[in-house]
DNA sequence: TTATTATTGTCATGAAATGAGACAATAATG
DNA sequence: CATTATTGTCTCATTTCATGACAATAATAA
């Protein structure tokens, strides 16, 4: 990771969107020694595309190759610029703040992407500065680094706004699921409680769905069918 | 315009909208000796928040102050980086390329920024590189530099993403304006005819207008009322 | 003064989408 | 076979929207 490798002053941060037990969550980085929380991110190699780079990083991170991925907002404040943060993950992790490492302490502007992704084909790697990494739910995030609380409000209010016409539910879904897993990954992500008759409705109403066999769960009622999004 | 004073790699440019007879258009830049059409764009200084660099080179170009203005997305493509465009129009303006500004043909990743005007208010300023600052329809563009063209074509999806969330009518019209005047704005955006009743209806009921006086035009039909937005 | 013309503001009508609840079907259990 | 919880579908009222009809009106022509 030598200085002369990457662009100067130019990172990317990426919300890493899964779902699990009703709940909407993000993967988040602990540096080692240090309690601050921080959106896994990386920078990009100087005859790389940018796009390219957050795909790369992403895929070290939870092992999955063709990731669904948005692009979101790029964020460059002067206040972001907090050397001794950095300062402090670099020396934490016995690596000489004033040496090959020291571009790390120079003003970064930062372009923001969320990922969506199936929970559960996803082992979280840590990467070389950070020792944890795991899943918190959206509603429930501890205090994060530098402006990182910023980037994920923003992350959701995107995802919020995206939701009827990009393919959300595909992504953070196995490729079959019930209409009530459907329903629940929409209500995690818009916050609010939906009509059932209403939300199956629209979503038959909507064509993108296809109905396969019914899941028997073994629990004493009706079983519901299982449907996978038509479009891939 | 030393290298030392900006962030090097990193440069804005923006899409200016105006809207005059009918119809879309934006602002682009001729450089001197070249016949590159190109976005307004500019650099930002080492202590300056992207998003005021962005605001300072608008108000330069336009001298209007308050500008409407939202950022939509990153252009990070290596393929971006052709040195020898930017040493063309270096050179055609007599400027050492290797020189002072040697560091403008390095690679740049560019944050894209849409802005609303209203148009009669604004005398468009060349900058230092360039010697036209002329407004062209968006539907019959010239070729542009670069990935320009891709940056405008994003811009004009953004805008019609928009179209019914934020105000975007209300910065490309004068303070007052007819309903006709606005159903126009809409069409020149959306691309598409818009029913007039329609139109009205939806307006009238969406809460945002006050009805003012009538406006009488001196030709022979029913005068219509002006509006302006309620909130500012 | 009155008829003409083009345009505007509003209403009437029917179609489509949505909200809210009713109800039968059904998978397991007692 | 009755019970229970959940699911799939239907009904009905409400709201929204598309489309066309039509009267009001500002200038001009007769």
């Amino acid at each position: 990771m030598a200085s002369t490798d990457y662009i100067p002053h130019i990172s990317y941060d990426s919300v890493i969107f899964g779902f699990s037990g009703d709940k909407l969550k993000i993967l988040l980085l602990e540096y080692h020694n240090t309690e601050l929380l921080a959106l896994p991110g990386g920078f990009v190699k100087n005859t790389e595309d940018l796009n390219d780079a957050v795909r790369r990083g992403l895929e070290e991170r939870t092992g999955l190759k063709n990731i669904y991925l948005e692009q979101f907002y790029t964020f460059g404040n002067y206040q972001r610029h907090q050397p001794q943060v950095l300062k402090t993950i670099l020396e934490a992790n016995g690596f000489d703040s004033g040496g090959e490492y020291r571009w790390m302490l120079d003003r970064f502007i930062t372009v923001a992407y969320y990922a969506l992704i199936n929970y559960n084909e996803v082992v979280p790697q840590p990467d070389e500065l950070s020792d944890f990494c795991k899943w918190y739910p959206v509603d429930q995030l501890p205090p994060l680094m530098l402006d990182h609380a910023d980037i994920v409000a923003k992350a959701i209010d995107t995802l919020r706004e995206n939701i009827d016409r990009k393919l959300i539910g595909m992504n953070l879904l196995p490729e079959k699921f019930t209409m009530k897993e459907l329903q629940h990954v929409y209500e995690a992500i818009l916050g609010v409680n939906l009509r059932r008759t209403t939300f199956q409705r629209k979503m038959l109403a909507s064509d993108l769905l296809i109905r396969h066999e019914k899941k028997y769960s073994g629990e004493a009622h009706k079983a519901p069918f299982l449907y996978s999004f038509r479009i891939k």
